[in-house]
DNA sequence: GTGAAAGCGCTAACAA
DNA sequence: TTGTTAGCGCTTTCAC
């Protein structure tokens, strides 16, 4: 292994003189600079950013906590993080949690020990636990695609409140008015709670409040629950002609229940998706959903980690970047409108 | 920040005695032992991973080279990496090079510098370029769901030319004879040219050879290639009653494509994928396809270069663990069987 | 503008 | 069993 030392002996000048013509080039007189720069390349020297990180108090790493890479949505958010790692010449060290706490606590230790610069904890409930755990580590974290609101923690992510509520306007709109919902669960104060009650308060519109709930079913994100929520949906209120669902995978799910008892989508049933993940254009039909910037959200929450770890200003402590609807094919306007001026 | 002194002192023993009760705790007194531990807990203190490093030439933490975390393939195979390096005690940098060359070079270069104990190449084919690039930064790689026919180095992967070749056979023995296949781009001589040659080999069974590239139109695994290639070929061959998509992405173009111009499958025509990323049994039809072990492929490339950096003795360079047909509802059993007694 | 030397936090001889 | 000391490879005063 080729160290600085030797990069020094070969072009005869001093340690300090190498480390200055890396880290300081002007400084250092240009005939000894490029003797320097021809010794670093014939020795193919790489510095060692350990023992430059003993000395700087920076890694230009960060750890990322997440539930699941291979879920798609948090893959996209990841992407986001990363690209924006590099951009500022960091790296992401990837820490799957699977929700289990007990692993959790362990890659906190081992980021801390590993002296990331600082940790995005990703598109999971932050809890009273959880932030017990963080003060104790005492490292600058951003929450992405969540939030605290009893904390002051910097986060970035869509309102989920108005994003059910722009859903279920939306679903009237286009002249439904036997809406119904299958919604995240209603402890998840991210992405349940949220858009179940911006859902509800769109509803209301039509509806009077006490029996809105009765078109409301619950699982949790996946698939299967989509397809075991919309069966029960469906038994309850076999009238329904559209309904809001939480996740794209659940309304994927939603769809191929109703398509196993003959119902076609948006036909029969319009579906209403929530991500935009890749698979939503994929499938048949291609799912109109509300879209968030998964992306961006990634982006975004390194970007704020890095001005936090630069005591740069934050211009805001919970960012709320916009979620969009997109139109395909899983949605059906119907003709006989019930608001016909809207 | 606490540092070993502190401990040290807090607990009235030296340095050396501090780091054995991290290292090698047998080898001191009890009672001392227990002094440091109680000091340790009392300073929260965690052992700095550089000084460590620095010393031992190890970082437990590896560089996952990949294109791109958001291809839901990618992303499993990396899911099977990190709880591979999770159950061994090291990390993961993810760096997604997006195909591009300056980008890896510039991972490469700050992975060295951060004296990564290892490299993992992900799903893209290694080229002498490459090789040569690797060369020069002489650190320990494995090749995860790709290989290297010219040069020694370890790998995990599938037998894509044995899983064309299953493919075609699979489809032939379905009673299907008018079968075409949409592949990956020839040019790739992992994913490509394999499954390509292998697809070819089952067909020459029922079939003269040279009239099998009739049936075979190419893209480079996305959705909308298959939907181009699923056009390209039916109006070349409208009579096809089976397509074997050389992945799962594709296959949902095709089938896009298929659904278009109002040919359902599988009761016109069949189509068989590749992969079994979770989509194939979202979409409608669920997928009948090529099951990869992405996890497994993840998995076992970490263990294996983990063996490396050991220097145990590799039980085999290139590996090739086992695909699997996952029989889903996009392939239709053809009744009038050219060979009836398979 | 340049070099010598101290020190970042830790481990590993080597003594005791 | 324990402590002292010399580094690991680098940056950063502080003189010159």
């Amino acid at each position: 292994m080729t160290t600085i030392k030797d990069v020094a002996k070969l072009s005869g000048v001093s340690m300090s003189t190498v480390s200055r013509v890396m880290n300081a080039p002007e400084s250092v007189r240009a005939d000894k600079r490029e003797k320097v720069e021809k010794a670093i390349r014939e020795l193919r020297y790489y510095p060692n950013a350990l023992a430059r990180g003993l000395i700087s108090k920076r890694t230009e790493t960060l750890g990322v906590l997440i539930p699941d890479v291979s879920n798609p949505y948090v893959s996209e958010v990841i992407r986001g993080m990363e690209d924006a790692a590099h951009s500022l010449g960091s790296n992401l060290i990837l820490c799957n949690t699977d929700r289990n706490q007990e692993r959790m606590i362990n890659y906190l230790k081992v980021l801390k020990e590993k002296q990331v610069d600082g940790i995005i904890y990703t598109s999971e409930p932050f809890t009273a636990d959880f932030h017990k755990l963080f003060e104790e580590f005492n490292m600058p974290v951003v929450l992405a695609s969540t939030q605290s609101i009893e904390y002051e923690i910097p986060s970035v992510k869509i309102n989920d409140e108005k994003a059910g509520y722009d859903a279920g306007m939306y679903l009237i709109r286009k002249g439904h008015y036997k809406i119904g919902m299958i919604s995240g669960p209603i402890e998840d104060p991210i992405a349940g709670y949220t858009r179940y009650s911006g859902f509800k308060k769109a509803m209301s519109e039509i509806l009077p409040m006490e029996t809105i709930d009765a078109w409301i079913e619950f699982g949790s994100y996946r698939y299967e629950d989509g397809y075991e929520a919309m069966k029960r949906l469906y038994k309850k209120q076999p009238e329904v002609t559209a309904v809001f669902v939480a996740s794209d995978e659940m309304a994927l799910g939603a769809i191929s229940y109703l398509h196993q008892i003959g119902i076609s989508v948006p036909e029969e049933v319009s579906v209403l998706g929530f991500d935009n993940t890749k698979i939503a254009k994929m499938c048949i039909p291609k799912l109109t959903t509300i879209g968030q910037p998964m992306y961006d959200i990634g982006q975004k929450a390194v970007f704020k980690l890095e001005a936090l770890l630069n005591s740069e200003e934050l211009d805001e402590l919970r960012s709320y970047l916009d979620h969009t609807i997109v139109e395909r094919d899983s949605v059906k306007e119907l003709s006989r409108k019930l608001y016909s001026n809207w």
